[in-house]
DNA sequence: TGCAAGTCTGCTCATATGAGCAGGGCCCCC
DNA sequence: GGGGGCCCTGCTCATATGAGCAGACTTGCA
């Protein structure tokens, strides 16, 4: 396209969008024909010059989400439009909106759901309407008995999902991470806790999220881990965290000895889901959900806009 | 329009804008009439959730060309738009053009064209095309020899738009501002200096553009005024300078004594002339472009989306 | 200079879209 | 409970737009 027409396209794109004129307009304004303004107009949209954009927290990215099925695999993908958002906070809250649409629409409606913890699974299950399903029972996937005042959000947010699904709850009532080895051994060895593990293993569907490998992890949070645990972690390649179990960049564990004291189903467990939607968003946890994805740990991503144009880069 | 309606809208956007389908796919996709999503789209776009932007250095913005002539009385108006602007040096390149642009396309071609000095007339007429007119003669409407290293560029300016434009460029061969009243009176009494201001009194057109009242004034590099001084005008009501001239946020002459001691057209004169082109852009200059604009000194301005914004606002 | 290939132009025709209208349902007020 | 008015729906029809084609024009090369 040489410069004439170039400037031409720029004119013809402001009477079209900005001023709302025909084709035909355009040209009479321009000594035109209306085919060449068309075209023009065509090559503006090609070259780029046109954005358009839906500003709107609800608005998905749709071609995005189409590249991550067909780049990297995934059997659907969802992604949140950046477009307009302030903070990290509203990026966040706008994933876990489109979580709960994803979950509301989901068809067929899983009878068990497998749930990790943390920040944005208790997001999500606010995002939650009443009804969302009839009858979705759910089930803890990993140890989730907080050490410190923040008891009860694991909790809490099992069972607002079950609740406003129309069924119930059962609690993985263990710890996440446990001290000794033999303690862990103990608690799974526990009829009910082997119970509520198994039922996990048979669920439907899983939803999960991913933390990042740094000081703002909600393992810090809750006391099982110190400062110094994850920086030791990251120092060994961890990225971040999946169900309580840290991983690196390719999805493995970083650290078996700790990994063997994690209570809940094993990265295994997960990959054997046939339905295994991770919701992960936000600058910090890129890297962690680069993993997920690359591992297979999920087949279903909840995902920002910027997050899925890291997946893509890679 | 309810929440239902809104959540739709927004879907159909998507696959309208982003998947390019039509309005008929999207109703089958969705479940809905083609009509129906024709009234959706035109809810999501009348409820501003769809934003278009050209994103082109030479993209202008219409609709606020339009509300500038219309609620501030201009002749004209033209806006170049911010999308995607990196540097404020970006944006007086911009705008540069735009002006350039502008003269370039100005029918009937003045015949004599009065212009100023400064930043941005020097950035104007390196955008300006050789040819761009045939025969435009060009005279200084203001005192532009420099007192130090700087020296030339008033002339250059001049020189390089008449000559880019077929034409002889006439200077104005007196400082800006001079010390003493009396040796104002007496250049201006010079055969030759009279003579100019004469033949810049009778000029088709003037081109000028604006300084803001503060540090980075060209006053100060040229060494017409100090920095104390500025502050001083500052200090007075002054938002800046037009053809050296400071003036308040009404447009009037804030110091009189030192605009007796300025050389060229005084502000009446520059309202006397029929056509009064402005370039003013940049956050530094809204103060002065509203000034300028509100009190009449320009009929045609040329200026950046978010000046011209600022100019709506207040 | 002459020819061939590629590009651009203005057209015809099919399709997509928007304006405007009539019918039907809903709500509000009596 | 009935009537009037409002809004929403699905339609017809006019218009705007995009696909595709044939001829003209330019360009490169012999």
């Amino acid at each position: 396209m040489d410069e004439t027409d170039e400037l031409l396209s720029i004119r013809a794109a402001e009477l079209y969008y900005e001023e709302n004129k025909t084709q035909d307009e355009i040209g009479q304004a321009l000594r035109l024909t209306r085919w060449k303004v068309g075209r023009l107009l065509a090559q503006a949209k090609q070259q780029g010059f046109i954005r358009i954009e839906i500003l709107h927290p609800r608005a998905r990215r749709l071609p995005i989400e189409r590249r991550l099925r067909e780049e990297r695999g995934l059997e659907d993908a969802i992604v949140v439009s950046s477009a307009g958002v302030a903070s990290p906070d509203e990026l966040q809250a706008r994933t876990a909106q489109a979580a709960a649409d994803y979950l509301t629409a989901l068809r067929p409606v899983p009878r068990t759901l497998g749930v990790s913890w943390g920040r944005t699974l208790f997001e999500i299950s606010q995002h939650l309407r009443n009804g969302w399903a009839t009858g979705v029972n759910v089930v803890q996937i990993n140890g989730g008995v907080s050490l410190n005042r923040r008891a009860g959000t694991a909790a809490a947010t099992a069972v607002a999902i079950a609740q406003k699904g129309g069924g119930s709850a059962t609690l993985l009532p263990s710890p996440a991470i446990l001290e000794h080895l033999a303690t862990k051994e103990a608690i799974e060895s526990d009829r009910v806790v082997a119970g509520v593990i198994e039922l996990a293993r048979s669920a439907d569907a899983y939803l999960f999220s991913a933390g990042p490998a740094d000081h703002t992890s909600v393992h810090i949070e809750s006391g099982y881990l110190t400062e110094a645990d994850v920086d030791l972690l990251v120092q060994k390649g961890a990225v971040g965290d999946v169900v309580g179990r840290y991983i690196d960049s390719e999805g493995n564990i970083v650290d078996p000895a700790l990994d063997a004291r994690t209570v809940g189903l094993t990265l295994d467990d997960v990959r054997d889901g046939r339905l295994r939607i991770a919701v992960i968003a936000g600058r910090s946890k890129h890297a962690v959900a680069d993993a997920v994805v690359r591992s297979g740990l999920c087949s279903v991503l909840v995902t920002d806009e910027a997050t899925a144009l890291h997946l893509l880069d890679g």
